[in-house]
DNA sequence: ATTTTTTTTTAGATTTGCCTAAACTTTTAT
DNA sequence: ATAAAAGTTTAGGCAAATCTAAAAAAAAAT
């Protein structure tokens, strides 16, 4: 595997988060989400282009071939164990591993990248409940659904949380909903598709509620909420 | 304080180096420690004289302002901090850790350095030896002598090697010679300044050696291995 | 089927950090 | 004291990554 630019990697990176699965991923897509201009797109696709790493015509958008997804992938893994490492060792908080993890993933020795995984016991899921690539680039893609997916009645763990802004954190953290934290759905509601669901005890916190044995009453989220929220069965 | 590019960085932490105290750092010197030209060094030089990092007239050399001082102190509290990290707790070799470290000490968060810093425990040296700058820029100078000073007899702990090659650093691995190895003078040689050293029994490793109570017997090194060796009383 | 709008690409600059070659200072040697 | 050598700076260029403005292609609307 060759070394990349810093600013190579940031697109290879991101093309591979835009084009889930098969989709072809357009110059203005790119540009927005590199808060960069299209004309820095194209020229930056006829580069990634000579090295092969990616499928372009011009006009036609572009995909990454074999070879970038291979990067990608290894750019996915520094990145996501050093979220594990910032939250997990430096006790940073969910909320903040990203930025900073945003610098550390180019240091790119694959000494480094190794034993910091072998350091951290191998983990399988970043912060964020996304799951982190091993040396291989295989990763854990076990059944994460949508709290709008999940059935009412079927008691489920939040292992995931997408897309989250500062506003949404708050929320979250306001009604006490973690990386962990055991839910049922208990109603949906076809009007706005807000869904009702009720914390159930995890299992490491036992003591004792001012709500009685069955812990907090259910309360509502709307479906914008609920669409970020992924659970494990 | 202000955010400087990874060459910019590169460049003052160099001065820093090379100015010990208070000599005038010359471009040419300054040019072979980066193994870059001459001419890029008078370019930098500019640019960090109108950030007022430094101080520089024409033909006279450089020394870094009190300002550039306390930011080449940031990044060597970064390099040093990672440094210890992967030694630590990667279980990095000793002569391993400086390549990792120069492109890890680049990210600038402070938070950061210092909640990695909290994680070590506020550790004093890195494993060179090398003392650590506090948050403020304060570093230990504890008293570290050359085994070229070391008086005859005076036992000794080796706390810091300077100037490592990997030449150097194979030499000191045959002769099992660590930070932390204690030590004897037992001769001085006038003829090429050679020393006749012994090592002493470390406090932790206690196994009977085939050398008896006395452990290995004492052996000669160069003057040169010699100045690059320094021990605390 | 044109025209209009949107998207994408090209052309030409800019900035950073580096280079070579030539010019200029300072130092050293005669 | 002056010439040669060594060290330093200037001048002019190059590559990476960005930008703006204009041209070209594709998509949408009439």
């Amino acid at each position: 595997m060759l070394n990349y630019s810093t600013s190579e990697e940031n697109y290879i990176k991101t093309i591979y988060h835009l084009q889930n699965g098969q989709n072809t991923v357009s110059t203005n897509a790119l540009a927005e989400k590199l808060s960069t201009r299209p004309a820095s797109v194209t020229d930056m696709m006829k580069k990634l282009k000579t090295k092969k790493l990616l499928h372009y015509q011009p006009y036609q958008g572009f995909r990454l071939s074999n070879e970038g997804k291979k990067v990608a992938l290894d750019i996915i893994r520094r990145h996501r164990l050093w979220e594990y490492f910032l939250a997990e060792k430096l006790k940073f908080k969910w909320d903040e591993v990203h930025a900073v993890a945003e610098d550390l993933e180019h240091v790119s020795s694959k000494k480094l990248i190794d034993k910091l995984d072998e350091y951290l016991g191998y983990p399988k899921f970043d912060p964020h409940g996304d799951p982190i690539p091993d040396s291989l680039g295989k990763m854990d893609s076990s059944r994460q659904i949508s709290l709008t997916e999940l059935p009412v009645n079927q008691p489920a763990e939040v292992c995931r949380v997408i897309n989250q802004s500062d506003e949404m954190l708050e929320l979250l953290q306001h009604k006490k909903i973690t990386i962990g934290t055991r839910l049922e759905v208990k109603k949906k509601f076809g009007f706005d598709r807000s869904i009702e669901i009720k914390l159930k005890q995890s299992k490491g916190a036992l003591q004792r509620s001012p709500h009685g044995p069955s812990g907090q009453p259910p309360f509502l989220i709307s479906e914008q909420l609920a669409k970020n929220i992924f659970v494990t069965l």
